[in-house]
DNA sequence: ATTAGCACTCTTGCCCTCCAAGTGCTATCT
DNA sequence: AGATAGCACTTGGAGGGCAAGAGTGCTAAT
């Protein structure tokens, strides 16, 4: 990090300047057309000495010998740093993302539709994902017998989490052992966490070795057969506006790899988990994505972690281009944030 | 339709082989290479000839006047009646396909494996889609109270389809009331479809008006909040394999509108439904897919309908570029429709 | 009926030139 | 000393001309 001392108010100005102008042409900026568009009257040649030092401290470079200079990742993160927690959202927005999300009537839902309108209100790919860790608190299980062999386990969390799972069995099990189980590991259960809940039942039918005592047998059963499995995570990654990426993008192959990508949810999830820390209360940008994969160079990540009920947490994010509206962008994913627990504990 | 009837052996032959190596190669195709190409040693001079026919009854056309032949949609149209119920499915990708669709574990994992898979044979975009048709027969329902006002209803069909939906009522309702709610509909409506039941449970609550009747306020207070509501459609339609459409699209503006509308999965169920025929049983290939979607040019639908358990139907699908390996595409869409059944069956 | 030949058309790639935009440096101004 | 004006230099992109390659349609010959 060479020179960082040398940004003075002047060199910000111009730099912001800098940052704000590509990212609303695209274009490598020049001396010249700086000079006309800010409105203190700076000469070319003034912004021309200052441009210089910022590529000496690391904040712009030039494609080319004779083209204008375009930031850095440095320059993003500098950027970012600079404007944070100074914008508002436009009420059209506001009503945009509060009609939308209300009225939802389950977490998915929620989710898919905040997926949706960040991907909306920004230009990048909305994120939403509720990280069904397994530390929700059990609800009530309930089993019901579909068929020969054939069971349907439900299994609801305090937050609100349905997990349904049709599952095969060794043995067959009558609709009343069913019930009987469910109701044992509901009387006796209720409140822990999921894997404290299985981690006893398993106990449990290891103490109780009774080969004679139908209830143990039947809860060996359902256990053997993953009953309190709830870990399906791609039911709760929502990916929305990938189309919104097109427009950025011209080399095909990175395209298309870009959208491969995004379309295995599992690794936009872990994407998540790597940057976004969900004890964190802010909304976090993180520069360079291509870090931790290749072909996401270019974009950067806007997330927060988002509370849901009391034990269950979730994350949102934009995916975008590094060329993007910061400001609203931010603003919207920490206005969303906010929205989550709120309106999660009023409608669900 | 002019001049269908010119298509004598030998136009049909070189019809072909015109259309197998502009799939294969991408360009329009002209008299000398496919003279050199094809073992029938035929003079570029005939072919150019019968090419002129071609053009002549629609098959054919050129870009610009010195350019070789591109197949028009009637090509393919005639191209695709001809070889169907040719091919063979290697056993590689008949493994492919076996091994990713064992071990499901319910009909929305199924149908997600089914897009995905679909998407790796073929050079399309998967679709897969459970038509949940209101005419699913009931297996049982389950209520259960989450908080004040709040209830999570969870509707089972005899297919295995699972409906959950978290509601909020008007009123509080105890466990007890859901319970004695949800034992009345089990007793009743077991086996009824689901919107026979609902209809049957809205006449008996507008006909029993006592007020004091506690079990008819319940159903009514449930009735009223869409507690047998199964329509939550877009969780049953799957696609995957997006990315694979980016090869094949050179204009930006029209990739980024295709994408936007994959993303809208009810339109996606809206094409299919238009053009597939739930008791069809064959595989069906629609070429003009512009007619009902125009930012759908160039794209061919390669689809057919799927049985699953008794009543439930579900419709699979590849869309994909008009220039595709149909041979190929055709089998394997063919093959996992067979299997869908079958499959479903053991497993769930 | 098929083929060979030929003149014609059209696209593509290449090279060349010109031009606009931008830069660095130096001399000058305040 | 900091800001500015002037100037020579670099570079990518747009445009024009040119040759090559591929393909066509037509006519005449087999």
């Amino acid at each position: 990090m060479p020179n960082q001392g040398q940004i003075g108010p002047r060199e910000r100005e111009i730099l912001t300047a800098i940052i704000e102008t590509y990212i609303s042409s695209g274009e490598p900026v020049g001396s010249r057309t700086l000079s006309r568009h800010n409105k203190d009257g700076l000469s070319p040649a003034t912004i021309r000495n200052v441009m210089a030092d910022l590529v000496e401290a690391g904040f712009l470079e030039q494609p080319h010998t004779s083209a204008g200079r375009v930031p850095t990742a440095q320059a993003y993160r500098y950027y970012v740093d600079q404007i944070s927690g100074k914008a508002l959202l436009s009420p059209a927005d506001q009503s945009l993302i509060s009609e939308t999300l209300q009225g939802t009537v389950d977490i998915q839902q929620f989710l898919e539709r905040t997926s949706h309108v960040l991907s909306l209100v920004s230009s990048g790919v909305g994120v939403a994902i509720a990280n069904a860790g397994p530390q929700n608190a059990l609800e009530h299980v309930h089993f019901s017998r579909q068929g020969p062999n054939k069971v349907l386990a439900v299994v609801v969390t305090k937050s609100g989490v349905v997990h349904d799972r049709m599952m095969r069995l060794q043995r067959d099990l009558t609709q009343t052992d069913l019930d009987t189980a469910s109701n044992y590991i509901n009387a006796n259960f209720r409140g822990w966490t999921v894997d404290k809940v299985k981690a006893e039942i398993g106990r449990r039918i290891e103490h109780e070795r009774s080969e004679y005592d139908r209830l143990m047998q039947s809860l060996r059963e359902l256990y053997e057969s993953g009953a309190l499995a709830t870990s399906e995570p791609a039911r709760n990654i929502f990916v929305d506006g990938v189309s919104n990426l097109v427009v950025n993008e011209e080399d095909h192959e990175r395209l298309r790899g870009l959208l491969k990508t995004l379309e295995e949810k599992q690794r936009v999830a872990e994407l998540l988990s790597a940057y976004l820390d969900t004890r964190q209360e802010a909304v976090r940008v993180v520069i360079g994505l291509e870090e931790a994969m290749p072909e996401m160079r270019n974009l950067v990540l806007i997330g927060a972690p988002a509370r849901v009920g009391e034990e269950m947490r979730g994350s949102l994010a934009v995916i975008g281009p590094t060329r993007m509206d910061y400001q609203h962008t931010i603003t919207a994913v920490s206005y969303i944030a906010q929205l989550f627990d709120k309106l999660l504990n009023e409608n669900a």
